[in-house]
DNA sequence: GTTGACCTTCCCATGATGGGAAGGTTTATA
DNA sequence: TATAAACCTTCCCATCATGGGAAGGTCAAC
């Protein structure tokens, strides 16, 4: 029965305790912005180690553990998909990696926002062209739908 | 048992027939470019209107089917979504539609567009940004990793 | 009359996220 | 001390558009 933890109040105010050591999930996600639920997530696809148990089975987080986690949120904010920021979080625990492979991976990501940007861009251009020919009256002539119901488009 | 259909030739050339009014579900994909799998899952969504059926339960595609599906895959190619290709198809074929009804969907989904446009910039800006501040070398100092792992980003 | 291409339905998976149920634990409060 | 409120747990389902694959029926051609 390792009961830990019994200290960190509960419901403390919007601003933070800043010293606690061991908290529950709630706090763990109130201080790294990762929902709870996306916590027990990434623990369960192996993302992230399994924080300590209480006896209860209560998930206990260390300052640590909310520090990965913001790691692992920033990741995610940049658009990194989980694989990668598995791939992020094993370069970040290795002391002897080399830059090179973090930039490498940063680029190789780099390349395909910039492909998802030019797709949307593509259809961008077109649609702005299409409503541009488009009277947007009460009439029911409308380039658009003549556009998307043509047999060979584009 | 209303056969119909048993004229059109199985396995044709990739030099489609043209004229051919009633065809099954392999034709009518390969003509509008929609998968099967996608025109029967349209179908179930109610996107798309159940073809006929033979009396052995093959869905009958007309020219007019063929039509309709390439209208959708054209809306897909321009990423609008299902629902939005639902209210699209509606306008099609509303004779009495207003085009400021069709422009107004249009525009709407630029500004959507533009939005996740914007989102992916500011992701390749900053990781650009740190990307340029990384050596890329064989040590492990990395701003890249630095900046992902420092608690406040942005 | 068998073969092979085609069709059917049904279930499962993706990726990242959330909703919500059913039920146990902890803390605060009357 | 009893109970309510807040918190935690696991489990299942849903999203959105798409595809994989199984099990089994149909059809045309040799």
């Amino acid at each position: 029965m390792n009961r830990v933890n019994a200290s960190v109040t509960r419901r403390e105010s919007a601003a933070d305790l800043t010293d606690g050591q061991r908290m529950n999930i709630g706090q763990a996600s109130k201080r790294s912005g990762v929902s709870a639920k996306m916590i027990r997530h990434y623990e369960s696809i192996g993302l992230f180690e399994a924080a300590a148990r209480t006896g209860s089975g209560y998930r206990v987080f260390t300052s640590a553990d909310v520090h990965t986690l913001r790691f692992i949120r920033h990741a995610r904010d940049l658009g990194f998909t989980v694989d990668e920021i598995r791939h992020l979080v094993a370069l970040w625990r290795d002391e002897s990696r080399a830059s090179a492979d973090v930039k490498a991976l940063a680029t190789r990501h780099i390349a395909d926002l910039e492909g998802r940007i030019e797709q949307l861009q593509g259809m961008v251009r077109t649609l702005k062209h299409l409503a541009d020919c488009c009277e947007g009256d009460h009439r029911p002539d409308c380039p658009i739908l003549d556009d998307l119901a043509s047999p060979h488009r584009r």
